[in-house]
Order: structure tokens, then sequence, then C-alpha cells
DNA sequence: AATAAACCTATCCAAAAGGATGGATAACTA
DNA sequence: TAGTTATCCATCCTTTTGGATAGGTTTATT
């Protein structure tokens, strides 16, 4: 089984190296620049696995995997990093990569997936990939008083202003002055599309 | 390496205990209901991998699951199933489950799985998981007619009567018809709460 | 041929929404 | 203290919605 290593980080590539080679039946080479690993993919044999550093010298995001997944005749591909975003994960799995792994992973979890992936498995940490996307404290909900997030949720609700009015015991007209208000701010042109604004930032 | 594997489908049952075997190293033990599980669990040491069909007899859901994972000081258990929902995936994991395997994976990935979770990490098929949920043929959108479905299309983009009505080359008027028949069709009294419910549905 | 349905239009009315002004209070800040 | 901000209320007006009622055409089905 060989697999090929590319990542700038010194001690990573050599425990992975280690650990990997260690097992026996396993033949890891390493080098540290995107470029490096472009020249030995392209003169050696077809890798089992090969493994990028997404933030690495000459690494250039989600192309450079692109086009590693092509090179040479296709190589099965997956990417290591330390910072990415489950985003990068995701946008990486959908391309065609082998696998994402976090360098967060224990070192013995590494070793196990890039084993399970050089095997032609797909791998990505469960609880990174179902973590729910984490509260922005949206921008929007900052722009806007505690009052007029109040009238713009019981207009997520679908209540009329008289509705809205009567929860917050509060008169009629004031809550369409609220509206007014909100609509300026969050960039709505009527209470429908501020309603569907706030679904969509996630408020409420 | 001890896996323990609790399936009432005799094929799967032995093929896995085929392959795992002839792995070498891999020791397995297979039964074809879930007491029978239990009593195994209870009578020898801790497995390194349960695996639990998710619909076998005497198999109740997800209760059953969690309690295999607290018996005999606490197992490490996954599901197996051919059928079950990637709620239910997602609620396993959640629960603490070592992983979820549907029985669609290739005999080779299968095996490949089974020994990845017994080295002790948690697996579930990336596809599987990040697989947008079904487009459920909304129901909704099957008691629309077509028009009404377009007038609720430039509903959901916060536009005006007057300006779906031009968009659509119709008077006014029979927008207006098309709205009142569509509430009543999906539930709203207002429009912000057909356009939240058609959103909500995953319309447009 | 008769029926149903999906479509379209028109008119009328009441209620709701959108917007503009003017004014008021309390609380916090420069 | 003066100014700002968030909150509230009222009045007036126009536009938009929501709803009812009464037609019409076309197309597919029975």
């Amino acid at each position: 089984m060989r697999i090929l290593i590319a990542d700038d980080h010194d001690l990573l590539r050599d425990t992975l190296v280690l650990f990997l080679e260690g097992e026996g039946n396993i033949e890891t080479s390493a080098v540290g620049t995107f470029g490096e690993a472009c020249k030995l993919i392209d003169s050696e044999e077809k890798y089992d696995l090969i493994l990028l550093d997404y933030n690495m010298p000459g690494m250039n995001g989600l192309d450079d995997l692109k086009s590693a997944l092509t090179m040479h005749g296709g190589q099965r591909v997956a990417l290591i990093s330390g910072e990415a975003t489950r985003q990068v994960a995701e946008d990486a799995l959908e391309a065609g990569a082998a696998g994402f792994v976090p360098k967060s992973l224990p070192a013995k979890s590494l070793v196990n997936a890039v084993k399970f992936m050089a095997m032609g498995e797909q791998y990505a940490p469960i609880d990174f990939m179902t973590a729910v996307e984490e509260e922005t404290n949206n921008p929007l909900a900052d722009k806007l008083t505690n009052r007029e997030l109040q009238v713009l949720k019981g207009l997520t609700e679908g209540k009329s202003n008289k509705e809205i009015a009567r929860d917050l015991a509060i008169q009629e007209p004031t809550v369409k002055l609220h509206m007014k208000t909100l609509y300026r701010k969050v960039g709505a042109s009527n209470r429908t599309q501020a309603a569907l604004i706030a679904r969509e930032a996630g408020l409420f």
C-alpha cells in the first residue's frame, strides 16, 4: 500500500510516516509543498492515497485538490487540515475527495482514517460533519432593537399587525411604525419579504 | 478482535462472518435476534464491536440500541440497516453508536467499515449523511395547480400581486383569485403565512 | 354532448398594510 | 445640560389585500 503525504508541518508528517510504516505493508512518501507532491504524482505510479494539507506552500484551496484528483490518470486524494471549515470539507467531498481529516484527531484515529481511505473508502469525522453551523450571531439581529425583533418574530409567525400589537400589549400604529423601520433595516419592501429574510438569516 | 453480529438475515450474517474471519485476527459471533445478542453480551467479555440490525426480531428501534450501549459495562455498538432513514442514522450516532452501516454498501466496504469501527473509530457513509433530504415531491405541490404554483413562487419572492400579474401577463384580480384558493389549499390565512409555509415545505 | 377542471376577467367592499407627520417619554451619553 | 436613541401614541391618507359574486374560455374526461 503506497501513500503520499504532502504537509509542510514536519511533526505531523514524521509521526504519520512513523505510525504508518510501523503498521507494515505500507510504503509512505512525504513532501512539504504542493509542487513537490505534483512532481511525485506525475513520475511515480498511482498511489493508494494522497494526503494534501489544505494550508501549505503552493496549495491553492480546492482548485489544487481538484487538479490533483485528475492528475496522472486519476488519483485518490484526501484533504488534511487544522483550520478548514465544515463548508470546505463538504466541498472537498463533493468534488470527489477520498476524505477529509482534521488535524485535531488523535494520532491513532488519524492513522486509522488514513488506512481506511487507502483501502478505497471515503472518510470524514462524523461529529465534524454533523455539527450545526455555529450560531453566526446574525448581523441582522444586531441592527434591530429589542422591540423590532419582537415585532419581527410575530411577523415570522404569520401574524397580523393587530395580533402582534395585542401580544405585545401596545397599539397597532406602534407596530406599524416598528414594521416600517425594520423593513428599512433589513432591506425589505413589504412584510412578506421581511419574514422571508428573517427566516433566511436563521432568526427564530 | 472480537465482533458480535446480530442480524436475522442469514445471507448477510454468513458473508460478514466469512469475510471477517478471512481477514485473520478477527473472531466473530453471530446471532439472529436481539434477545440472543443480549444473552451473549451479558455472558461473554466485552466485544470490540457489536453490530445490531435495526430491523430484526425483538429489536425495538433506538431504545434497544441505547440499552445495548450500556450493557455489561458499556459496549461499542453500531447499527446496520437496509431501510433506515438518515434521521435514524443521525439519532443513533447522537446516542453514542459506534457507527451506522447501510446494507446497500458493497461487501468490501462493509467489511472495511466494520473493521474501522472495531478499531475504535466512528463510521457513517458520507454520501448517506450529507444527502439532501429527498425531494419528497411535496404533497403541497400536488394539491396546487400549475398557475397557483407560479403565483406562489412569485409570492415567495416577496412580490406584490401587481408584480406577479405583470410577470405572468395576467390581470391582478386573477392573481388575487389564485391567492385566495391557494391560501385555502395550503392552510394559510394571509400571504406571509403562505410564503413561510411554502418555504418550510422546501418549495422553490 | 355533458361535465368538470383549470384557467381567465370584472366589480364591489371591507380590512389590512404602508407611509408621512407630529408629538411624547424615559434612559443613556457626550 | 444637550443630544441621541428606543419606545410609545395619534391622525390622515393611499395602496394593497382578502374575500365574495358572477361571469367567461379552453381542454380533457366521461
